[in-house]
DNA sequence: CATGAATGAGCTTTCATTCAT
DNA sequence: CATGAATGAAAGCTCATTCAT
């Protein structure tokens, strides 16, 4: 058995051939990353220092700089992971069955959902990144850039069908994807930064609020019938 | 005819009893606020130091204490002078003579010519506002956000109108304001930061593109005819 | 004749000769001593600000400056004053007819009263007196030493005969003088400052057993009789 | 056996459970606050900076706040350091077998060689206590002036026996301590600051001086025989 | 002369980063 | 590798002094 076991472990390394060693480094690398989120998430990046982060951690403060070069790293790989989270949310929505509208649906309770969880972590996030800031390698600023790009150009790709984007072919549709998202980043921003309320509601009917003005505009239609 | 004189005076001074004293001071403020907010905007509230802001409004350091009590003050005092710009923009869009339609076209216009002209100033605002910095005066933030929700309800007007909004009595009209200034958002970040496009073309599309996905949405009307 | 009013002034000079410019002049010199004297009792030399001064002293921060070449010299100026003050104390005690006891107990009960009404202006005094802070102009300093010692040598006359002091001839009567005075600060700085009574009580006890011990000795006269 | 070792070694744990680090640390500590402590008496603790304290510890400004968190907590360090020294030297005088007298010509040279060693350290704390500097920690405060009283209640008890104190009932025998204390820090004062004699010599002359002053006055005794 | 706005050197304190253990 | 004491550059802020009015 203990013997099958090993086998398994190898056959599992044989795909990913990460030994114990290597593995319980991604685990304290992802341990500080946690702690790091939470972190900025609850009182952003400046003002979080590096021993609040290794207390939280339960780390030495040497032992961060053992796995990220600078803060500034750190907080980067926290960037990375945020990008990969949002970026699967964007897929999983584009999976969907079904018409652009139960897609960009999906995407929106998932985001809310998200934002509930996680804060203000993608505004702390948006905010680091706009700021060019000095030492952030630009290198590295415009790969994640990209990939931010790349979650709205998933979510453009149901808007090029003229059969369910009217505007196909007049606008770009990622411009609509980035205006989709606004929407949901004004809602989140308004109802758990603003207005404070933390109590845990439905929030399906926002996501169907904002799909349904997203496809069906907010004006009657006076012209029917 | 001194009396006359004397009153004159005196109806003059009630409505500018401002002395060039007076008014060079209020001068040297805007100066100062206006250097300030260059830089908080360019790098971020808590990125700017104090030696910056004096060397850019080209003043002694200990100058601008004579006129902010402390960095926190100064920002409060942007975040004054911005919310009474965006109200403007409000207040001045909902006077436009018209249907909501048009109103908030006129909204969209303003505060998109606001963002290119001003940068992430909003963004900036928000983001200190969300973290209640512990030393801003609590007193002070809840007002600050009065100012903002009175933006929005401002908006929200032309918007319980059934005829203006068939949704109307279903959901709440300064939600769908939100939602509209989201959009803008969302739009300006993407256009202004994300893709950096400065040069100065017309953004009147865009301002038209928005305000047609908020009232017409993007649907294809398939049931019309 | 010109030298003659000239003299005449001379010598009312000595007596008053001063125009009502330089009257006034030296009016605001005192009102601006009294102010600073105040300030640096209260809450130290160090502690108290130009513009603290200024402030209570009615006057504009610059005209200090018209005045006292810097903080420094302000307070050079108020240690000359209490110098004078002080030694006035010791003059007037030395008159007092009778033997040094009598003397004694008038110079104790004129540094309380002092003490009490000045606060720890001599505490304050000495304080920086000690440090010899760097940039006091030494030659000012030792003048000051040179008066405070002047004023134990008052003191020390009654000493110097034999009669008076049994310990004439073995030790120095100024030492004596110093160790009097150090019994009166102690002991004012012990009511005053330490037990803080501030209520008008009457302390000519107090001169009295400071005169006592001082004379008299607190020991049992076992060989009495 | 080994039970036994460890037992002793426990034991001995027990009563020095201090590691070497620990050692260092209190070294390290002790470093600063003597560092300090030369600065303080020699400049006051308003007038000496922490850059200072620093570069004469012979440490990094930093390095400094990990022992104390701020420069009145140094100096609190600092006082409580020198409370317990001079209350050690009231317990040693008040320990002399013998009389009053005794007593109190021991805590004479004792203090004199306290102040020759560590210069106007006592003046200096004297001074920030009295001006209940506003940051200090009034409950600390209070704490401090309760040590200093308490150096004068152990000084006082011999001099609540009748036959040691001809005043005893007719006066506070702790207001008699404060008299000698102010006797002996008024010599102190005068030679060591106002005089400057920093050559060795003997003191027990002085401390005779005072101490027979203090129990036999300076009367000529003419009622004797 | 009186004034007080402007000034910047200098203060205390924080914190990302290093490195000896 | 893990650690956390040591570090000093840099921050916000104060205040004695100057000088144009």
């Amino acid at each position: 058995m203990k013997d099958h076991t090993d086998q398994a472990g190898q056959d599992s390394s044989l795909r990913e051939p990460i030994s114990r060693k290597e593995r319980e480094k991604r685990a304290r690398e992802m341990e500080i990353l946690k702690a790091a989120r939470d972190l900025f998430v609850a009182n952003g990046f400046r003002e979080t220092t590096l021993d609040e982060i290794a207390r939280h951690a339960e780390f030495g403060k040497g032992t961060i700089y053992n796995y990220f070069a600078s803060k500034e790293e750190l907080f980067l790989g926290i960037i990375d992971q945020t990008m990969d989270e949002v970026l699967a949310i964007c897929n999983d929505a584009i999976a969907v069955p079904g018409d652009a509208r139960e897609k960009f649906l999906r995407y929106a309770s998932g985001v809310i959902r998200y934002v509930k969880e996680n804060g203000e972590l993608l505004h702390v996030i948006y905010h680091e990144l706009h700021r060019g800031s000095s030492t952030v390698n630009v290198t590295k600023l415009r790969e994640i850039l990209d990939r931010a790009r790349r979650g709205w150009e998933v979510l453009a790709r149901p808007l090029t069908d003229a059969t369910q984007n009217r505007l196909a072919g007049t606008c770009d549709p990622v411009q609509l994807a980035v205006l989709f998202d606004g929407m949901l980043r004004g809602y989140c921003f308004h109802r758990f930064s603003i207005e404070g309320s933390q109590q845990v509601e439905d929030y399906s009917d926002a996501a169907e609020l904002i799909t349904s003005v997203f496809f069906d505009g907010i004006a009657e239609r006076t012209h029917e019938g």
